[in-house]
RNA sequence: GGCGACGUGGUGAAGUGGCUUAACACGGAGGUCUGCAAAACCUCUAUUCAGCGGUUCGAAUCCGCUCGUCGCCUCCA
């Protein structure tokens, strides 16, 4: 059975073969960095690396790159108004981003291009358009694409570019363009905006032009997976199968990948009506990371989710159920003959979660036969009926599975020493039967993040997420 | 105005023609275990899938209409 997915252009749900056997390549719209991360884009992202911890899991060798948008108009202003570099900002805010994707433990794409650093790539695509007569010059050093020139315009958003609602709000013809509805692959310099000397003359390039600049260099003119939020499927993908198409001649994308938005007080999350909860600010406030991924994977990609406070505890809740059945494993011993029915059941919850995930990412079922495990599991665990081996082989088996998930605590931490103390303080209590001494040392580790609870194996411990 | 998605229990959500009088998670009620607590386990918590009509031996699942919510057409993940 082979991965199936779901793709944005065609509508079809279909296996997923790679261009080149065995090895696939995925392309993600990353943030653009003018200031912190919030929520919903790292729906997005998580969702992306979900896709990528899936195929790697299944055996596949994955290149993901995700570009970092460090040119644009909002960075321009942003910069001018801390009076630095484009640059400077660019360094910061994405230093910013890779710790918020360490903390909800983003896998590390291959390669994270910026946009400032493929300028010649930027460059020669459009001379190529040019040449092709897809692209045109206005008198302020501004290149545009000519939509006309491209009939397949609109197929991806399913939308007559006859039909736009031109001059609404489409951006105006500042740069005087022929068609309000073409757009800039190059902007004219502008003074005080940063610009390059380039063979289109001096300027700066446009926003969708890096995405297919970069892809190409980084994954090749053709490659299996574009993603991004649904906001971007117009203009910003559709932009870029025209330009793409339009110069290499080459089917752009195999299939495109788009995440339904988040939603907070029932509205779409954007920064620009700052309906927004951001990242950093949830991390500082000391929400459990792993709980806002939970949160934040735990629902189908396409499907819109509500961010709220009483969804973030039921994830925090559901990663402290996942946390005890490991610390459950990880503590017991029992001296009895290898239960045959596990390896059966094993199996069964790995066919039931590829099952899931094989069908377009489908995360709701896979974490149901988690849980079912789960359930499974700890029913044996309190009849003893298992061994201390089958206990091992359990808990091998669900950090396999969470190779996909991510939501497992991390196994050997390291403990803090002043933690380590209490425990044995509080081991050396009870085998003394001083219950006040053992409970008043129970609360001092709670009040330190370690909830501590007392069975048959003894005492054990984990961190306490969801009192974050 | 054009295009699209969706509407399942107290909440999130899976299921898209018979395996389902509906998974899983959270929450709630009762119980078992336990020095206490916690965890875990057990039982209960939707005869019903927005409403109405139709197709079918059979529908949450297919079709039509109605109502409602959200999104895209504009920067946005």
């Amino acid at each position: 059975m082979a991965v199936r997915l779901q793709d944005t252009l065609t509508g079809e749900t279909r296996p997923l073969e790679p261009l080149e056997p065995g090895h696939v390549r995925i392309y993600s719209c990353g943030p653009t960095v003018y200031g912190p991360a919030h929520v919903g884009n790292f729906r997005s992202f998580l969702f992306a690396d979900l896709l990528v911890r899936y195929l790697r899991y299944r055996g596949l060798r994955v290149t993901w790159v995700m570009n970092v948008t460090d040119i644009d108009d909002k960075i321009i202003k942003r910069a001018q108004e801390a009076d630095e570099t484009i640059e400077a900002l660019g360094n910061r805010w994405i230093e910013r981003f890779l710790a918020d994707a360490a903390a909800l433990r983003l896998t590390t794409p291959d390669v994270l291009p910026r946009a400032t650093r493929h300028i010649d790539e930027i460059v020669g695509l459009i001379e190529r358009l040019e040449a092709g007569g897809h692209a045109y010059r206005t008198p302020d050093g501004s290149v545009f694409f000519r939509i006309s020139s491209w009939p397949a315009y609109g197929r991806l958003a399913r939308l007559d570019p006859t039909q736009l609602r031109v001059g609404e709000r489409v951006e105006s013809d500042e740069y005087g363009k022929d068609d309000v509805r073409d757009f800039a692959l190059w902007k004219g310099a502008k003074p005080g905006e940063p610009s390059w000397d380039t063979a289109l003359g001096r300027g700066r390039p446009g926003w969708h032009i890096e995405c297919s600049a970069m892809s190409m260099r980084h994954l090749g003119p053709s490659f299996d997976i574009h993603t991004g939020g649904v906001d971007l499927v117009f203009p910003h993908h559709e932009d870029e199968i025209a330009q793409s198409e339009a110069a290499t001649g080459a089917p752009f994308v195999r299939t495109w990948l788009h995440c339904a938005h988040l939603r907070l007080g029932g509205e779409k999350m954007a920064k620009s009506t700052g309906n927004i909860a951001r990242v950093v600010d949830l991390l500082e406030a000391g929400v459990s990371p792993r709980a806002l991924r939970y949160a934040l994977l735990a629902v189908h990609y396409r499907q819109g989710l509500d961010y709220t406070e009483t969804a973030l505890a039921a994830a925090g809740a559901a990663i402290d159920r996942l946390d005890a059945f490991v610390a459950a494993l990880d503590l017991y011993r029992q001296d009895v003959a290898d239960d045959p029915e596990v390896a059966t059941v094993l199996r069964a919850s790995r066919n039931a979660f590829e099952a899931a995930l094989d069908d377009d990412l489908n995360i709701s079922a896979a974490l149901a036969s988690v849980f079912e495990l789960v359930r499974d599991v700890n029913r044996r665990i309190d009849a003893r009926s298992i061994s201390t081996a089958d206990a091992r082989s359990i808990l091998a088996a669900v950090r396999d599975l969470d190779r996909v998930l991510g939501l497992l605590p991390d196994g050997g931490v390291d403990l803090d020493p002043r933690v380590a103390v209490l425990l044995d303080d509080r081991a050396a209590a009870r085998a003394a039967r001083d219950w006040s001494r053992s409970d008043a040392l129970r609360d001092e580790l709670l009040g330190l993040g370690v909830a501590v609870e007392d069975t048959r194996d003894g005492q054990r411990w984990r961190r306490a997420e969801s009192q974050a």
